[in-house]
DNA sequence: AACTTTATCAACCGCCGTGTC
DNA sequence: AGACACGGCGGTTGATAAAGT
């Protein structure tokens, strides 16, 4: 335990942290992530893999600026509920709740700063009690209602979200990744319904449980220090010179 | 152009709830 | 029932980019 606090990288993750991190994640589902930071061969906690993935790797994160209607959604989520972050992204589908956070502190900031210049200090108010600048900044709640419905909802909580990649994107990593799958063959998953033609990770890294049947893993699925040492042997750098730029060979085991 | 301020984002920390033994 | 491990959540911080002076 206390050797695993030791080795633990912290910092910004590399390249090459989120490529093992997704293969993994890949392979065992995004669950288990004492497990998949141990087997991965990442020296970070469990802990920063399941933040790194929910909040970055995701293959169905958004990226980019905040719609509008996602903006009145925060507001309107955000007066129901509070700071219950991790809720209110439930309901947007693509963004995380430390993005919701974020934005709402940005937005807050401005919102204070333009009471601060206009308002009479009697009118000022405090902006984390939400109720109180709900009323102004979202004195509207039937466009809120409106822009919810501009989400092509398929459900209570399942909606089509269109991924947006922006700058180097995740596509080439769930590409490359997918291409690896091809030289791996001793984990794929159960039911490989999910190939899909952008090579997109959604179906095999999420486990929704379709694609991966825990059920025949059973706690089985989870090696012993023996085996694991056989399927991977000592993971460290060297067993990963992954990801050569040409693309050539992603595990060199 | 240089410096300062503000905005944004990624990551860490600590607490808490839950499941397991 | 209690201890422990793990995962999830909300708060906070630090680095960097962008905008402003």
């Amino acid at each position: 335990m206390v050797e695993q606090e030791i080795i633990s990288r912290k910092g910004p993750w590399t390249e090459q942290e989120d490529y093992k991190l997704a293969y993994f994640v890949g392979l065992f589902g995004d669950r288990r992530w004492d497990f998949i930071a141990k087997v991965s061969g990442l020296s970070r906690s469990g802990k920063s893999c399941r933040l790194r993935w929910v909040n970055y790797l995701h293959p169905d994160l958004k990226r980019g600026k905040m719609t509008p209607q996602e903006e009145r959604l925060v507001m309107e989520y955000h007066s129901k509920w509070g700071n219950r972050w991790s809720r209110i992204a439930r309901k947007l589908p693509g963004r995380t709740d430390n993005e919701i956070k974020n934005y709402w502190r940005t937005h807050m900031r401005k919102v204070r700063a333009q009471e601060k210049k206009h308002a009479t200090p009697s009118t000022i108010s405090s902006p984390d009690q939400s109720s109180s600048c709900q009323s102004s900044l979202f004195s509207n709640n039937n466009h809120a209602v409106d822009s919810h419905a501009s989400y092509q909802e398929v459900g209570e909580e399942n909606y089509q979200v269109q991924e947006i990649v922006e700058g180097y994107s995740m596509d080439d990593i769930w590409k490359d990744i997918a291409m690896s799958e091809d030289d791996i063959n001793i984990f794929q998953p159960v039911n490989d319904g999910h190939s899909e033609e952008n090579c997109n990770f959604s179906g095999p890294i999420m486990p929704s449980t379709s694609s991966w049947d825990y059920s025949n893993l059973d706690p089985l699925w989870v090696m012993d220090e023996e085996e694991r040492k056989m399927l991977f042997p000592p993971i460290g750098d060297q067993y990963f010179s992954f990801y050569d730029q040409q693309g050539n060979t992603f595990l060199t085991g």
